[in-house]
DNA sequence: CAAACAGCTGGGAGCGCTCCCAGCTGTACG
DNA sequence: CGTACAGCTGGGAGCGCTCCCAGCTGTTTG
C-alpha cells in the first residue's frame, strides 16, 4: 500500500494536468470549465475519494458550512420529549440536503452556557444559529441580537420582540379547528384542559379554543376551563374536576392529558366518545393507541424542521434582510375519540 | 459605535503590545510567557472578547476541536428514547467541559449516509467519532476502520470484532444483580420478560438472568422465558403466558414492559409485590410513578456518555493506542415492587 | 484584416492561525 | 570578565483553500 501524498487540490491538479484553481472550480460546481477538462478531473477526485479540506476553505471563504442548534438550559430538561427528537431530525436533515452540517448545542449547567455562548455568536464558527425558544429570558437571544450572526427563532418566547425572525406551529388555529370539529359534530357544552397558562403554545391552544367558541356564538363558561399541567395524572383530575358540569366534549391542549381525560371518564362510567367526545393535541404514539383512539392534532414537526433551515440559509446567504416570520399549519387527524366515525 | 477592525491575533497583539506569538501563546496557556505581559495580554482579550478563528486554527494545527456524533439510520428512529436524549447530553457536556464542540449526524435515509460518510471519516473537519451501535451492519463502521479517524462505539455490535474500542453498559451483570436480589429475597420461580433477541441489550439481559439462576443452584426453565418485544402490550402478554406457570417474581428486560408486567398482574388480581415480585430495567420516568414504584436497575447513562468522550479523547490525544473496551456498571434502585421494603 | 471580446485557465495574494527557530535579555558560573 | 544557558519574545513559513486578475485561446465583428 502506497503512501498516499495528502490530498489538496494542488495534487488533485496535478494528477490531472490542470490548475489548483481549475479543480476548485469543478469541486465547487462553477461554470466557466470546459466539459473534457471537467470530466478528467471529477475522474480524479472520485477516484482519489478527495474531500477539500474544510479548514482551508473556511478560512478562504469565511464561511464554515455548519449551523448551530441551541437548547437552551431551560429547554434541555424537555429535550426526551419525541417533540425535540423529531425537530432535530428534521433539522439535520435538511442541513445536510442543503450542504451543511449541523453542530448542537444542548446546554445544561449555566457555566456551559457562559462559555459558549461568546464562540456560538462569533462569525467565525457558525454560519447561522438555530435556537429553541425557551419560556424564560434567556442570555442567548440579546447575546445573538448583539452579534452579526444571522438566527432563526424555533417556538416563540412569551415576549417576542418583532425584529426577531421565528418560525412555530400555528397552535391558535390548531386549537380553533379542533373545537370547530367539536362544534360541527353538535355539541355545545366544549370543555378545555388546558396546560401551564406560562407556556405559550398552551397559552395559544387555549386561546384558539376560545375562539372557536365565540365566532360560533357559545358562551365561554370557566367552569369548562381546567388547568391539567400538561401531565396524563393532570388530566386525570381535570376531568374529574370537569365532570358535575356536564360537557359533552372536553378538548384536552395536549395528547398526554387527553388519555388522562379519557381514563376518567371511563372510569366515571361513561364512554368516549359515545357519552362525551374527546379531542387532544400533538398527535403521539400513545395517542394512536389508546382505546378510543384518539382524534387530535398533529403538528408537522418534521417539515417545520426542514423549513426552518430552509428559512435561516435564506437570511445567511441573502444577507440582511427584514425579520421572518412564519407560522405552520396543523392538521385535523380524525380517529375515534371525537364521535365523527360513529 | 466605531467600526472595529477585525480581531486578529495582530490585532489584539498590537493593542497589547506585544506580537502575535506572545498572543497566541497567552490564548492556548502556554508556559513561557512572563506574568505581567500574560496579564496585560489577557485584559485585551478580555476587554476586546476576541476569539481565535477556529478555522485558522484548525487549518494550522491540523485539529478541529470538533467530536462527531453518529447516530446511524438503523438507531435514529429511536433518537426520541430518553436514553438517546440523556447519552446526547452527557456527550455534550463532556466535550464542552475538555473545550471541543459537538457535531452532530443523525441519519434518517440511506443518501444521506452515503453523502456524509466520507466526510466524516476525512481526518480534516472532525477529530475523533463516537458511533451509536446499531443492531444490523452498518456501513460506517468499516468505513471508519479504513480511515485513520479516531473512534469509538457506544454500545456493542452483536458481532463486534476485538480491533475496535468500544464501552458500553454491563447489562449483563446489571441483569444479573436484579436477579440474584430477588433470589436473596426468597423467590425461586423467578421469570423472565426478555427483549428481541436479535438485540444485544437483550441478549445480554437474559444472560445476566440465566447466570444468576445457574449460579444459586436455580434450573432455569425455558417455559418462564417470555419474550415481551420491549413493549407494554409486549410486558402484558408476556405476564399472561406466564401466570399459568406459577411464577413467584418476574424479572423484566425493561421498565416499559414491567409496566405492563404489573398491569397485567393487577389485571388477574394478584398483588404487587406481596403475591408476585417485579423487577424492571432501565430506571425511567414511569418506573418511578408507577403503582408500585418500580424497582429497576439503573443504567448510569450521563456519566457514560461523559465516559465515552473521555476515551475518545485519549485515544485521539495519545495517538495509536490498542483498542479500548470498558464496560460500566449499573446500579440497582430498589423501590416498591421487588417487596424487600415489605 | 485588425480589433474586440467571450471562454477558459493559471497563479498570486491572502484568510488567521500554529509551529519553529532565531535572537535578545539577564543571571550563574568558571 | 567572558561564556553558557535558561527564559522570554518576535517573525518567517506554511496549513489548503477562495478570490481575483492576468493572460492565452479562438471566434465574432467593423
Amino acid at each position: 500500500m502506497r503512501m498516499a501524498k495528502k490530498l489538496t487540490l494542488e495534487e488533485i491538479g496535478k494528477l490531472a494536468g490542470v490548475s489548483r484553481s481549475t479543480v476548485s472550480r469543478v469541486v465547487n460546481g462553477q461554470p466557466d470549465v470546459k466539459a473534457d477538462v471537467r470530466e478528467r478531473v471529477m475522474k480524479v477526485v472520485r477516484e482519489t475519494g478527495f474531500v477539500p479540506n474544510p479548514a482551508a476553505r473556511s478560512l478562504a471563504a469565511q464561511r464554515s458550512g455548519i449551523l448551530g442548534l441551541v437548547i437552551p438550559r431551560s429547554v434541555a430538561t424537555f429535550f426526551g420529549d419525541p417533540y425535540f427528537s423529531r425537530l432535530t431530525q428534521g433539522i439535520s436533515q435538511a442541513c445536510y440536503e442543503q450542504g451543511y452540517m449541523l453542530s448542537l448545542f444542548l446546554f445544561y449547567t449555566e457555566k456551559e452556557e457562559e462559555l459558549l455562548l461568546p464562540r456560538i455568536a462569533q462569525r467565525s464558527f457558525l454560519d447561522g444559529v438555530i435556537v429553541q425558544a425557551t419560556t424564560d429570558a434567556d442570555p442567548i437571544i440579546p447575546q445573538l441580537q448583539k452579534s452579526t450572526m444571522p438566527f432563526l427563532v424555533v417556538g416563540r418566547l412569551n415576549e417576542m420582540p418583532d425584529n426577531l425572525s421565528f418560525i412555530d406551529v400555528d397552535n391558535v388555529s390548531g386549537a380553533k379547528n379542533a373545537v370547530e370539529h367539536l362544534i360541527k359534530l353538535g355539541h355545545e357544552r366544549i370543555a378545555h384542559v388546558s396546560g401551564r397558562v406560562d407556556n405559550r403554545p398552551a397559552a395559544d391552544r387555549k386561546i384558539g379554543y376560545e375562539k372557536a367558541l365565540s365566532e360560533n356564538g357559545i358562551p365561554i363558561d370557566s367552569n369548562l376551563i381546567v388547568n391539567g399541567e400538561f401531565s396524563e395524572e393532570g388530566g386525570y383530575a381535570a376531568a374529574q374536576a370537569l365532570l358535575p358540569y356536564k360537557p359533552d366534549a372536553i378538548f384536552a391542549a395536549s395528547d398526554t392529558m387527553a388519555v388522562g381525560v379519557v381514563r376518567a371518564l371511563k372510569d366515571a362510567g361513561l364512554l368516549v366518545p359515545n357519552d362525551i367526545a374527546v379531542m387532544g393535541f400533538d398527535d403521539l404514539i400513545p395517542a394512536q393507541r389508546s382505546e378510543p383512539q384518539l382524534s387530535t392534532v398533529k403538528q408537522p414537526i418534521l417539515r417545520f424542521g426542514v423549513s426552518a433551515v430552509e428559512v435561516l440559509i435564506n437570511i445567511i446567504e441573502k444577507g440582511d434582510m427584514p425579520p421572518r416570520q412564519a407560522l405552520y399549519d396543523t392538521e385535523l387527524i380524525i380517529r375515534n375519540s371525537c364521535g365523527a366515525k360513529l
